[in-house]
DNA sequence: CGCTAAGTTGACTGTTCTCAAACTTGGTGG
DNA sequence: CCACCAAGTTTGAGAACAGTCAACTTAGCG
């Protein structure tokens, strides 16, 4: 399952444009000091389902999503899955570790990454006080992230959570927007990893959603019907 | 209950020790690139339930733990109460922030610690890349950490959760040893809110634990009897 | 067109929460 | 020194939310 990096490769800007680079759901580059690291980047594809890198893994390369959905994943011993988060276009990954991934990362659908070369990145960072600057404020925004996450573990009801959930899906992808389609391309048992439920809680908890008109169901999706019903739900939806 | 600046500060090096100070429990300072701010830090003093910041504030400054224990806690709207996490003498915090705070920190106990300007610090940084990418491993770390805490908080049971953590606080305390006392400064609400459970299951199930001889009890903290009993309950012990 | 994986729904169980009361502990002042 | 008080902790009984198990439906794909 191991990305190929071979048979995936494709430089940067070849003018053999796939599918995947279609200009629509392309992310542009980073901005700030992150373009430095750009010339180092290489363009691959991974199709649905392929492992970027495993939990233990020696950290080669990070990652920048052009196109698709990434999740990254911490399993135990007795099989229990936790999946840390979701990335979108524009998201980067990879770059949260020290010597080796202690997450898994993997493609939920056919995805378009940028790859960049770990050591290039770190020696860019020694010279550019300004990159390593960037490299630690993304670094803090994760784990910020992180903590909101862990509250919501911690202290959110079902309901709360999958409505916090959902929300932050449609601002990551249509922000502001109201009505529009929401593509969740991960499963009931990846959303369930997430936010710390059981696939059918989750799959009971959108039910309902439904049936109060805060959301409707589309096919690998969702549309926001009622975005002040579902911020509501956030905050003890279900508590009285 | 901010934390008074002028009232509490003590310079680096005055022979004014007071009993805080204290060899035993003093925490040497940081290896690495991080001694190079060692320069910049100030000694203080505060007081049982004295607050660094709040969530917020300013990111002014950072500190290292001498002595004592401090809590971060996040809190929302209705009043639901997140500990991020407990800091034992040694431990950083304060860095993990960009410009503004977004956890409050809360002396548990008496506490000193050397405090840096956040500005010095940022400046030392652009100076020396080896100083940033201590600091960037730092943060990593602490990522690394939350991501555990999310794995314990959305998927392991009340029992996984208290002797995950006491074995933590055994762990960092005095590692390796057994039949050793160890303090728990914090009171079960803490406990509680950092392990996204009940005063009262978190209570109920520390008796759990002595009933079946993994740990005693003893006045503010316990003793562990047996810590292969511990780590097993850790893995599954109320689960079948 | 049937196979498999994913999703839904229902009935039931159980862990954890809630509410309430009794019990420690530590500090304060008579 | 002891009584008192407040804060924290323990324990119990019952309720509720989410989990488990199981049947069924839907969707995707050869």
């Amino acid at each position: 399952m191991q990305l190929q990096q071979a048979s995936t490769a494709d430089r940067p800007r070849s003018g053999g444009a796939t599918r995947w680079a279609a200009p629509r759901d392309a992310a542009p580059p980073p901005q700030g000091g992150l373009d430095l690291i750009e010339q180092f980047g290489t363009r691959r594809l991974a199709r649905r389902g392929q492992e970027f890198y495993a939990a233990g893994d020696p950290a080669q390369f990070c990652y920048r999503i052009v196109s698709g959905c990434v999740r990254t994943v911490g399993l135990d011993e007795d099989g229990r899955r936790q999946v840390a988060e979701f990335l979108l276009p524009g998201d980067l990954f990879g770059f949260d570790s020290l010597d080796t991934h202690h997450l898994s990362a993997e493609a939920l659908t056919d995805t378009v990454v940028v790859c960049y070369p770990r050591r290039a990145v770190d020696a860019l960072a020694e010279q550019h006080p300004g990159l390593a600057r960037r490299l630690r404020d993304l670094t803090l925004r994760n784990l910020r992230r992180a903590h909101e996450k862990m509250f919501l573990l911690g202290r959110k009801s079902a309901g709360e959570r999958v409505a916090a959930f959902l929300l932050e899906m449609a601002e990551r992808t249509a922000p502001g927007a109201e009505g529009t389609h929401i593509a969740l391309p991960m499963t009931r048992a990846d959303m369930a990893d997430h936010l710390g439920l059981t696939i059918e809680t989750v799959s009971r908890t959108m039910a309902q959603l439904c049936r109060e008109g805060a959301i409707a169901s589309c096919k690998s999706g969702i549309e926001i019907r009622d975005r002040e019903a579902l911020a509501n739900f956030c905050a003890g939806g279900t508590r009285h």
